[in-house]
RNA sequence: CGGGACGUGGCGCAGUUUGGUAGCGCGCAGCGUUCGGGACGCUGAGGUCGUGGGUUCAAAUCCCGCCGUCCCGACCA
């Protein structure tokens, strides 16, 4: 392509309010254009950008078994309403009506209509099978941000397994697991695979695609000894055992003003440290009070809760409802001889005595409390926040947290699609199945900005080979100059009938202003051809990751680029 | 949804406190000089000041409503 024939509005100015330098250098550099809050224009550069990340992702998903189809994202709220995922998604699910007043919703991911579409079969000699699409997805985000990293309306692969048992849905799990390995390096990208919190998309087991990166969302937590790794939403480690001493008897005692867990233990340091005393917050999981108890010095987790109470969404109690539920005010609350309600004890809590709580009446604690004599339990689950610094639970390793970027996340459903959309396949022995489904997406256009975020420097964007809008560049430092003009075109046909991705610098502008814009729009490789390299047989190669430069040899110059270009790419591949 | 800020040529901004009919930088067009690290001179084009209403002789500026955008938080596959 020649600069001058493309479309490539380099801008010196970058809007000064956005926080993401992706988004800056997106900007600047010509990549995207902003519509709306969160709704993105692909520019010429964006859209080859984009492409190339499709292209690896489809051939990586092909590898596997994939079969490719497109599907509405246009669906009647009625599938939604079907799934219950209309209620669960709230607000997030773009709605709209058509003009016969019929409700329709932009698809978020589209497990119900592929669930539809895996009720036509009807037998296990059907499966397994791999289905996916390419395609847009809407959410209606509360706080569109930091340029494409999180949008309203961005392109998905989402795949879908369909297995007859469970060992079939492990295996198209693992395979999409190494898929997706595979398709994070050839990106460019260190992305590592977490374990996560499947949260409103159900199932058994997820595992997340993080790339690391301060303008990432997600919490990390990562052993420095072992390859353990989860999402903060999930993650657990091991606590020093405590030793409670002999089981005392239950005993109400005083505690006038007392309404924080430090205050108590500062009082009563022999009996109310905040490890002997339990955490008692009231929530509301879907509507449903839920006592959440935990050791004084821990905080609860919520999407732990969600996981626990298979709530959408869990909000903590306000003060005249929990007055209502328990009578007291928060600050004396506790778990003991609460009934008819659900009471989860984090896992920390477990088999503990001799600890203090509120007593449910203002200014009152109980202090040799045992939590299995005293109180009616619902289910001990894991509802503790991590910390930084905590100890391994696989190895004992040190616990460290970090942010990044989820930009890829696969979940392993089980029935629930199927059972609702009727996808059922009778076995060998003539029993009726429901197909058991994983499902599995990667963000496109957040995958751009990853990259993005993880590689590019004072100047521009630093693209991998394999996704950057052009392989080489060829700056023409004096496009005016007739001699100088014809050998960079000289090299360009070469480049190009060689089948290099090629895009020549042909403007007629200074050389410090083509060298800022190769720099900000982060093309692999450069090659300088100015009237003293013509003059002395040699063009620069510059290489924008570290820009080192060397010489090529004038006459040469384009076979020993595509050579230069097939062993990065081999590198990349192997 | 709570808190904060902003909305003025294509982009980035000043002007608003103290009302008088719009300015700067970049970019763009023409001419000339220059040009291997964001050149310079001259000339020029380009703006319903987000929007609706109000106050006023007069509104970018003051008042009210609405819309939009960004940041923090809540939220979030």
């Amino acid at each position: 392509m020649r600069w001058t024939e493309a479309h490539i509005p380099t801008l010196r100015d970058a809007p000064a309010d956005a926080e993401a330098i992706s988004h800056k250098l997106l900007v600047r550099g010509g990549f995207i254009r902003q519509l709306s809050a969160g709704s993105y224009s692909m520019l010429p550069l964006g859209q080859r950008v984009r492409l190339k990340v499709i292209d690896i992702v489809r051939k990586e998903i092909d590898a596997i078994g994939g079969q490719e189809m497109i599907l509405p994202t246009l669906h009647p709220a009625e599938i939604w309403e079907r799934s219950g995922r209309d209620g669960l998604m709230g607000e997030n699910l773009f709605r709209l009506q058509d003009r016969k007043d019929g409700d329709l919703v932009l698809g978020m991911t589209e497990e119900e209509i592929f669930g539809m579409l895996a009720s036509e079969l009807s037998s296990y000699r059907d499966l397994p099978q791999i289905w996916y699409q390419i395609h847009t997805k809407f959410r209606d985000e509360p706080r569109p941000k930091s340029g494409l990293l999180r949008v309203r309306e961005f392109t998905m692969k989402d795949s879908y397994t369909l297995d007859i048992d469970s060992s079939g849905l492990d295996a198209g799990f693992v395979k999409h697991h190494e898929a997706y390995k595979r398709i994070f390096k050839r990106l460019g990208m260190s992305a590592v695979d977490v374990q996560a919190s499947s949260g409103a998309m159900g199932g058994t087991e997820s595992i997340e695609f993080i790339q690391r990166s301060d303008a990432g969302e997600d919490w990390i937590v990562t052993c420095d000894k072992c390859d353990y790794r989860a999402n903060l939403e999930k993650a657990t480690s091991a606590l020093e055992p405590l030793d409670d001493g002999e089981p005392a008897d239950l005993e109400r005692f005083a505690t006038p003003g007392l309404r924080t867990i430090k205050a108590l233990a500062e009082a009563h340091p022999d009996i109310a440290g905040a490890e002997k005393s339990i955490k008692t917050l009231v929530y509301f999981a879907d509507d449903e009070p839920v006592l959440a108890l935990l050791r004084g010095d821990h905080d609860l987790q919520e999407q732990k809760l969600l996981d626990a109470t298979a709530a959408s969404e869990a909000r903590p109690a306000k003060v005249e409802e929990i007055r209502e539920l328990l009578g007291a005010d928060p600050g004396s609350l506790g778990g003991v001889g609460v009934e008819g309600m659900t009471v989860l004890v984090d896992l920390a809590l477990e088999g503990r005595h001799n600890l203090a709580t509120g007593a449910n009446e203002d200014d009152w604690h109980y202090k040799g409390v045992n939590i299995a004599r005293d109180m009616t339990v619902t289910a001990y689950v894991d509802l503790r926040e991590v910390k930084n610094g905590e100890s391994c639970s696989v190895d004992g390793g040190t616990l460290e947290m970090w942010k990044g970027i989820e930009v890829g996340h696969i979940f392993k459903l089980g029935t629930m699609y199927s059972e609702e959309f009727g996808a059922y396949v009778q076995d060998p022995d003539g029993s009726s199945h429901p197909i058991i489904m994983g499902s599995y997406g990667i963000g496109i256009e957040r995958g751009m900005a990853a990259i993005v975020e993880a590689s590019h420097d004072e100047n521009g964007i630093v693209w991998p080979l394999s996704v950057a809008p052009y392989e080489v560049l060829i700056t023409v430092v004096r496009s005016d100059d007739s001699e100088t003009l014809a050998a960079a075109e000289r090299l360009y046909d070469g480049l190009r009938s060689l089948g290099v991705d090629t895009l020549i610098d042909d403007r007629v502008e200074r050389p410090g202003v083509k060298f800022a814009d190769a720099e900000l729009i982060g093309i692999p490789f450069r090659v300088t051809v100015g009237p003293r390299g013509v003059e002395s047989g040699m063009f620069e190669l510059t290489v924008r990751d570290g820009m080192h430069k060397e010489e090529l040899a004038l006459e040469s110059a384009a076979i020993s680029m595509k050579s230069k270009l097939d062993e990065a790419l081999e590198i990349i591949s192997g």
